[in-house]
DNA sequence: CGTAATACCTGTAGTCACTAGAGGTTTAAG
DNA sequence: CTTAAACCTCTAGTGACTACAGGTATTACG
């Protein structure tokens, strides 16, 4: 029987599979210090609390959010200062929503474009091919100012 | 008197400026075989005709609309057979813009999700932010299915 | 024509956030 | 007791470049 009890330390890999990671991204997030050294047992493996279940889920949640790892560590540091005010939790939130509406943005008119260009398609040989012709002269764009480039995706 | 001319063979430099990118990448583009391997002058320096202009143009086109590396090199390898059906370069653009379509999406929910939880933040201290509350816990997420993790920005 | 600034060359390493694998040890199940 | 599964460390790979170090070539100016 596994044990999946709540008080007993735990293995690497019952935390990855409660987290939605895996052990080797567990160790990663150790070696960069986003999590702290694990304890070991007898035998050199990593025993985990409670406690580190929940940094984890969090740092697991935050990247679900789209927070880089460096911004995870920030909102960590300030996690683990509740006293302290929440300017600064905000302000890296709020910077962050202003980074994925620019992104929806960018992406949106790379859609339209791109949507243009395959409805103007034939079918018919290559030579003809309206796509290859617009990847082939820029001006055949709508937006000369472009789609912003592959930065966009980022 | 730089020359601009169009009919001289060009250096690596005024051909990364003509297309909007960096001689480092032009370089890379010949070492991963975008770009054919650039005859040389006497000094070992690369030099380039308007025939390499164009094909970088549509590197670099092909780019901004968001394809992968491998997929403009399929699509190079489609534009050099101009007498076959064009299904092929049809088909991987109606991928990419399904993938395109798809991230917004993503990205969209991603963006709600965050604009809720940044609108609720009262200013207060760490202790009470809604911000690190609810990264701290998923179940005060609207959506349980989550947004996606962070793949949704790829 | 000399010199100095600029452009170019090669090769290597770094970015981001993991992921995959090799080659070995420990634990748990039967 | 055996064997399968989980764990360990360390290294290298991903994508698409970018940055640097240490050297050579070209070009502009006086």
């Amino acid at each position: 029987m596994t044990n999946t009890s709540s008080h007993a330390a735990i293995g690497i890999g019952e935390l990855a599979s409660r987290t939605h990671c895996k052990p080797e991204t567990v160790r990663y997030y150790e070696k960069i210090g986003l999590l702290p050294a694990a304890p070991r047992n007898d035998g050199n493996q990593r025993r985990y609390s409670e406690a580190t279940v929940q940094r984890l889920m969090f740092i697991r949640h935050a990247r679900d959010f789209g927070f880089s790892v460096e911004a995870v560590r920030e909102l960590l540091d300030m996690a683990d200062h509740p006293s302290q005010p929440c300017e600064q939790v905000d302000s890296l939130a709020r910077r962050h929503l202003a980074e994925v509406e620019s992104r929806i943005q960018r992406l949106m008119v790379l859609r339209d474009e791109l949507k243009r260009t395959v409805a103007q398609c034939d079918g018919d040989s290559v030579a003809q091919c309206r796509i290859i012709e617009v990847l082939s002269d820029h001006r055949l764009c709508s937006h000369d100012a472009a789609h912003g480039g592959a930065e966009a995706l980022r």
